[in-house]
DNA sequence: AGCTTATCTGAATATATGTTCATATATTCA
DNA sequence: TGAATATATGAACATATATTCAGATAAGCT
């Protein structure tokens, strides 16, 4: 309703074809600064893999080893390492050294809600 | 404290070392279907991208059309529409059409709540 | 019917990513 | 000290992916 007509948008050539402006703006507005965006969107994407969703899910109720990790996923120790290391990158994960082990456990209480709802959401 | 010594997994060739065996087989018994695994890793996953991310952040808020994202993310149209297929496929946003503008929404009360909890995250 | 607008689709490409292999580091035990 | 265990690291490779470009649909307007 707000505009019927197409217009243009400030731009360098402004060759930007807009049918809602005022939506436009108002999103321009309410969106978060592009890092936030960036930060949030790696936190996504980390979950969005299934050998890493695996991972969290099993630390979600113990901590675990990077070898029990790998005997669970089925796959190399190496792999395992490599990818608790992004979790760590981003303070998902934290880890304890005991001896020779290094137990990991989950390290961020969102990333649990973030969980609880995708099950939620899988198991209806 | 399970075991002090590595043992071996039930496998082909049984090579696979193992610290505590309890835990891994209780991660066995507790972990959800491959087919679910699959299937929420790739809800993460789509959102696991900054324009994916923008898209349905703006989304939250009002329906839009292709080019009104487009002017939004500075992006091509044609990009928008690849990605907001993606969102299709997965049922996470939904379309209307009214004349030759198709209205974008979100369909998923568990993708709001996943995006609430991120913005939560960012925002402390 | 033609013309314009809005969106979609497929091919192409440059980049990102997950895993493996070989090797390095760190800790324990003899 | 030296051997064995647990994990980390870097290079390499095969695959996945986001975007663009060119062209195809689909709806409204004259």
């Amino acid at each position: 309703m707000s505009s019927a007509k197409t217009k243009c948008l400030d731009g360098d050539a402004c060759q930007v074809r807009v049918i809602h402006l005022d939506r436009v703006e108002r999103a321009r507005r309410e969106t978060v600064s592009e890092k936030e965006l960036n930060w949030l969107s790696s936190i996504y994407k980390v979950l969005g893999d299934p050998s890493r969703l695996k991972i969290v899910m099993a630390l979600r109720n113990v901590e675990m080893c990077v070898c029990d990790l790998a005997a669970f996923l089925g796959l190399t120790e190496s792999a395992i390492s490599h990818q608790l290391r992004r979790f760590k990158d981003l303070a998902l994960v934290k880890s304890r050294r005991e001896g020779q082990v290094i137990y990991y456990s989950l390290d961020d209480e969102h990333v649990a809600e973030l969980l609880n709802i995708g099950l939620a959401h899988v198991t209806e």
